[in-house]
DNA sequence: TAGATTGTTAATCGATTAACAATC
DNA sequence: TAGATTGTTAATCGATTAACAATC
């Protein structure tokens, strides 16, 4: 009982809310604008009113991270701008794949959000003979079969999933094997993946009905 | 002080917290799920585990809208398919306009997901003479400008977003305007609209870089 | 009836907000 | 220095889980 109980992470690794974590990259993107508004220093009760958040929050969510202000000042914009961009880890290689070419694997591939943000999408990933070989917004779409040794031949680690649920599980478990680390999933399912990888949902079906059910509650 | 406070809602209109909301449409895809499978009946122990949360919570969750099981039997699988559909609104006409028929606005009008469970896609809309005329999964790509005489026709309460973040917030503006009630936003800004209008956000580039945090931190 | 499982209250846990001493 | 604003602790609020009496 004298012993500190075991962790799993390192003793100054801090674990952060999946609340305080689904907020960072808005402050990100709200410090992009002021930034490109030559906006120099910002006070927590500022960014606050211009977020729609309380000052305290934001003050708390920053503070997860490290002291990043100045009492009397507020944040430089620029410095804070950058540091989360080091909290989000864009100042890393982020390569992505796209497994499934269809509709919504090309708008991804379109969208120059991603690329602006420092992602780099390598390669596209297709059943259908008739999309295998096309170039979207400078990227090939392969043969779903050179998988393995594109994945292999290449640093990627996340994987975007945009193919129909039928597939999704079957597809999600090879590129686990093959070493991908992250999935990105547009499949209206539930992976069933090891602990150690990551999933981030995007649930479309999900997000339209939360709609559909605050418009018809709002009726009654 | 003998009067109870002013409410908003109607007297038996529960306020349900947005968190509750968010795991509905969760547990009406369980519920389709079992109900292809021709289970009868099932208990919150059960589908607690399928789902990977606690049975309390579902239970809880589902109290807020009425007792919809049996003790000892459990819930019949149909039947609670059939309430949660209403619940959600699913059961009413959901008519959808789609703003920006781009990539993403023509995978979203591609997605059988939405059809499947009674959004109706009735109209694509663009700026580009190129897209304008096209018949995108039956749905006909309309001139921007014809956007008002559209809805005025029309049972549209529901537009999904789908152009520039720098238009996004205009033609917002715009839309409501025309009647719009409820906006499914997929541009990267925050929409500022009046209160009873309901807005519905697919920041895809805050995804992504929640994921890209995870990847990050968890090698440090 | 006995066993199973709900509906619901109470307890716990986590996240947000308020407050203020520290400090630039 | 005086004023402003952070970093951080304490208080509050809300959401989740546990427990169990009600009841099929």
């Amino acid at each position: 009982m004298a012993d500190l109980k075991a962790n799993d992470k390192s003793v100054n690794e801090k674990v952060i809310s999946p609340a305080v974590i689904k907020r960072l990259p808005r402050y990100y993107r709200y410090l992009g604008d002021l930034l490109r508004n030559d906006v120099v220093r910002i006070s927590s009760r500022e960014l606050s009113q211009k977020m729609n958040v309380t000052a305290s929050q934001i003050r708390q969510d920053l503070n997860n991270f490290g002291g990043f202000g100045q009492q009397g000042y507020g944040y430089n914009v620029e410095y804070l701008y950058n540091e989360m961009a080091k909290i989000l880890g864009l100042n890393k290689v982020n390569n992505i794949i796209i497994v499934g070419a269809g509709n919504l694997g090309q708008a991804l591939a379109n969208n120059s959000d991603f690329v602006h943000n420092g992602f780099n999408i390598i390669g596209l990933f297709d059943v259908n003979p008739k999309l295998i070989g096309m170039i979207v917004n400078g990227v090939e779409v392969y043969d779903i079969d050179m998988l393995g040794e594109f994945i292999a031949g290449h640093d990627v680690r996340i994987a975007a999933l945009t193919l129909p649920g039928s597939k999704a599980s079957k597809v999600a478990g090879e590129l686990v094997e093959m070493g991908v680390k992250a999935i990105w999933n547009f499949a209206p399912v539930d992976l069933r993946l090891p602990d150690d990888v990551i999933i981030e949902n995007v649930h479309l079906s999900e997000s339209i009905m939360t709609l559909s059910y605050r418009i018809h509650s709002k009726e009654i």
